[in-house]
DNA sequence: CAGTTATTATAGCAATCGGTCTATATAGTA
DNA sequence: TACTATATAGACCGATTGCTATAATAACTG
């Protein structure tokens, strides 16, 4: 094991353990045990524990789903189609690939009340998910304001839907929101 | 202190911790502490522990959700203007009135591999709140097929709000989607 | 009032928690 | 090879966890 690989192995243990069951469900043993890595090493890297280790977690996930998410909406110009062409795809992966949950409701949620770092980095990833939808919309010809209310409208939406796929464990709620995307765009 | 009070009173505050810090992150000394109720008392009231004491915390805040929600529901017969009126008054009271934070969201996520009553009760939670508005979408007119898919829409979105509204602490987002109701129920 | 039942008080348990610390092992470099 | 820096191993800590058990207290009933 090579030394850049036990942090990364670490964070991205970590990362899908605190997405998929929130911070306090995930104790650092669970984490170390799932990875493989040495619990020395815990600290090594992430001299400030557990907090650290979760708003690392969360920014990483953050821009992974920017990616993933950018590259579905690029491959087709129109806004709406190419929002209906992620749901549908959200919805055909949903049992078999976690990795596309799009979603930091948990952790955003139940970390309201911290005063750290890992309030402010799930604030960040909900901005940095707007933005991303945004900025499509603004290179759909969306005007400015309109850009920004509806990217609001489309984060708010896909929590509101992760939640309730994962909750009933159901992913045909994307494909019902999928339909009203063209109205959604343009009110 | 009466026998009866000491069980709600216990109920009552887990209620609002589980449903605002979550299962997880909320041991029974602190509810214990916040409802100023006898320890001895918890397993007394609820011989099978803490996960009892969350369902039937997330049970009796689904009824009283329900019981708030279909009231302002019901002041107005259309049911768009109805929905409309609920967001712009839940938009109003969002930073004085928590208990009006019609969610179960953070419970849901944090327990889906939870095996026991509490995922159940969290399911239940969110039927019990879509038949909560389709029975209104009922009355004012609409077909059971469409009756069924908006309503669905509606928990998924009113859940989605609550996540965006409580993490970034703006409840704004209810106002933006007050405006797309309508198109919403013409879908 | 005495006896019974309901409720409370509280000590104690094993396990887990996040974190600290030190010794040791490993890797890198001259 | 020797030295330095990096990374790992693992014991340990105090605090907290959910829960059990028992004694004490309070409430109820005839």
């Amino acid at each position: 094991m090579t030394k850049p690989d036990t942090r990364l192995k670490i964070l991205n243990t970590a990362a899908e353990l605190f997405r998929t069951k929130g911070y306090y469900a995930v104790g650092l043993n669970e984490i170390i045990k799932a990875s493989g890595a040495p619990k020395g090493s815990l600290y090594y890297y992430f001299p400030n524990g557990k907090e650290q280790l979760a708003s690392e977690a969360v920014r990483l996930v953050g821009q992974r789903v920017r990616h993933e998410v950018e590259d579905q909406l690029n491959k087709i110009d129109d806004a709406a189609a190419s929002l209906q062409h992620l749901l549908k795809n959200i919805a055909e992966d949903f049992n078999t690939r976690k990795s596309n949950y799009f979603s930091v409701a948990l952790l955003a949620l139940e970390t309201v009340d911290n005063n750290g770092d890992l309030k402010t980095a799930c604030r960040e990833v909900f901005d940095e998910w707007a933005e991303m939808y945004r900025l499509k919309l603004i290179r759909s010809g969306f005007c400015d304001e309109n850009a920004n209310r509806i990217s609001i409208m489309l984060q708010t939406l896909m929590e509101g839907m992760f939640t309730f796929a994962i909750t009933k464990n159901d992913p045909s709620v994307f494909l019902l929101f999928a339909e009203v995307i063209p109205k959604l765009l343009e009110s």
